[in-house]
DNA sequence: TTGAAAGCGATACCAA
DNA sequence: TTGGTATCGCTTTCAA
């Protein structure tokens, strides 16, 4: 055994050789019985597992990958780990992924282009051979990469107007446009909004919201409310005490998620506001707890899971076929859930659309 | 250029080869450019870094492992992701480890031993530098994997009796212990307690409940009610529902986590059983919307972010000395928070302790 | 400061 | 079915 470059650590270290030594095969046969048992005679086969248990040996992934040029990586890029909503999309994306033989690098890019930019980096070094991405709007640079790597690549979450690869999504800004409608319909006019951070998914709800406002001569803007911060339940109950403080509750609130939701109806409580008697409240995704909350919550129901599902797939078919997409971009829907947080104000004018269950079209 | 093996996508990639020769000077002058800058004369850099940008370089990640026996990963494996305690977790831990140069390797066992298992053997093919685990309980093989390994192990959230390498928790079987006794010395008698799946850490503080019980003379086994999901608000209103129609409403209800507490009362309010003169309720972790809880919401309050903090600071300080440790366990503690939620029942009896401030001693 | 040569540990290709 | 040999792309070692 020659050892021209030894390293500390080498002792620790079984390599395939060293296996291939101890059941007296070669090393090309180590390697198959462990990938390709079939292709192995039961005999040696039974050698080999012996050696590989006896000397504890693990194969290293970095030759492994070096030599078959294959990472079975694919990339996934997500703006924050702190959001149940991607903890979803993640579970999806495992699901499917993992019994398909690939392995996710998950990265968290913390909402910002830059950090977004390095992980695509870090994530084409490693040579993944697909990118999942949360969001729409990179850098340049980022764009560039992508295209460059010549690997199948799908944007979620938003529609892309000019998606990389294939783009599987709803449309938050029809969304937020329907949800505000939903308000309007049910006779709120004063209609506040509140928001944590502003990233590029609460932008497009707020356009929306602002545009149906504009429509009807209202200022949305004026009425919007935001601090910098993930969007929990404290956060939503600390922008409705601070809405009260400044005597600026409206007749209605659109959130934009549903943990605003909820802190903003507890807080309700504690001022002794009444939902929806005294606000409306509307929230956004339609969480596991919306339609058990207390008064029950109403929300804008988004498919996370199917999004996470069909974009795996997507990236499983796109990989074994290499064929060009038949489409760029896949728009998944949304559904507004009428609950007891915005019964109707005034008698109606128009029909509620049956409940408004508004999907926008594939 | 010699192309025995050529691969389909080989034009895409450019290695360090080219990039040395588009900027006519070796490989290894590349390399050294690219990780220590200031070895190479300003001269090459610039040339060197101008080819970089127009071929699109990419340094081969599996490539630079291979070679140089370091991976600068750091393995993580916890149960889940879709529990905010362990996000909460995460991030303190790429907080710590990204800024130090090393890429985290997070893995979800799912809750199992044997799916931590395979982890453990995948992260070390990686060759993962260290590992930081949720959790004390593993298969043997699991156990000697890591042994054999060594690399820093660090075990968390649970007290660990044979500790592989460091272990940084919370007492969680005296927590759950510390918790009753403040329900029994608030007066409270009938004490339920609820949770979702029975992982490692509810069985411990679920043990703790039961020995405090005991102690009274009371049966605490007897009034546990569970189901195996995630524990989530919607699950703790399900488990209160049943609770009721049953027409076993305890006086007081220890909830696994805040999430069921904060749904048992909610679903309460549905009953109008009133919290706390009905039913106490009494949660854990004090995530963030325990305080603004209308009523807010009693709970024990954990240090996750520390716990994190730790384990990767911990972890550097190991890579770096190698020294041996200097203690094998650190206990962070944990601390009860009384709030309306579990407001005395009777004249209370005793001192409470000063709120109970009561903290694992380390 | 720069470079030549020799691996790192696995797999692909081809031959036996 | 099994094995020999040439790589994969980068870094280490050593020398200039």
């Amino acid at each position: 055994m020659k050892k021209t470059r030894s390293k500390p650590a080498d002792r620790a270290r079984v390599t395939l050789d060293e296996v291939a030594a101890a059941a007296r095969v070669s090393a090309i046969t180590v390697s198959r019985a462990l990938r390709h048992p079939q292709m192995v005679s039961e005999e040696l086969r039974r050698r080999i597992d012996g050696a590989v248990l006896r000397l504890g040996y693990v194969p290293n992934i970095a030759a492994s990958r070096l030599a078959s040029a294959r990472s079975h990586a694919i990339g996934i890029l997500v703006p924050t780990l702190y959001n149940v909503i991607f903890s979803e999309y993640l579970q999806a994306l495992h699901e499917v992924l993992l019994p398909a033989g690939y392995q996710l690098v998950v990265v968290n890019s913390r909402y910002s282009q830059e950090e977004e930019e390095k992980a695509v980096r870090t994530l084409l070094g490693q040579r993944v051979e697909a990118m999942i991405i949360v969001g729409v709007n990179h850098t340049p640079l980022t764009r560039r990469m992508l295209n460059r790597a010549r690997i199948p690549v799908v944007e979620t979450f938003q529609i892309a107007h000019q998606p990389i690869g294939l783009n599987i999504a709803l449309d938050q800004v029809q969304a937020g446009y329907d949800a505000t409608c939903f308000l309007l319909d049910r006779g709120y006019r004063r209609i506040g909004f509140l928001l944590g951070q502003r990233d590029e998914r609460a932008l497009e709800r707020l356009a929306g919201f602002s545009k149906a406002m504009a429509e009807r001569g209202l200022d949305g803007e004026q009425l919007a409310m935001s601090l910098p911060c993930p969007s929990t339940i404290a956060l939503g109950a600390q922008l409705m005490a601070s809405l009260h403080e400044r005597k600026r509750v409206p007749e209605a609130l659109f959130c934009i998620d549903d943990n605003l939701a909820l802190g903003a109806m507890q807080e309700c409580r504690r001022l002794g506001l009444k939902v929806p008697e005294d606000v409306a409240i509307l929230g956004f995704h339609d969480l596991e707890f919306a339609a058990c909350a207390s008064p029950s919550l109403s929300s804008v129901a988004t498919r996370r899971q199917e999004l996470g599902t069909l974009a795996a797939r997507s990236v499983l078919e796109m990989l074994e076929t290499r064929a060009p997409l038949r489409r760029k971009t896949v728009n998944l829907g949304y559904e507004i859930r009428a609950r007891e947080s915005t019964a109707s104000r005034a008698p109606e004018r128009r029909q509620a659309k049956g409940g408004h269950p508004r999907r926008g079209e594939p």
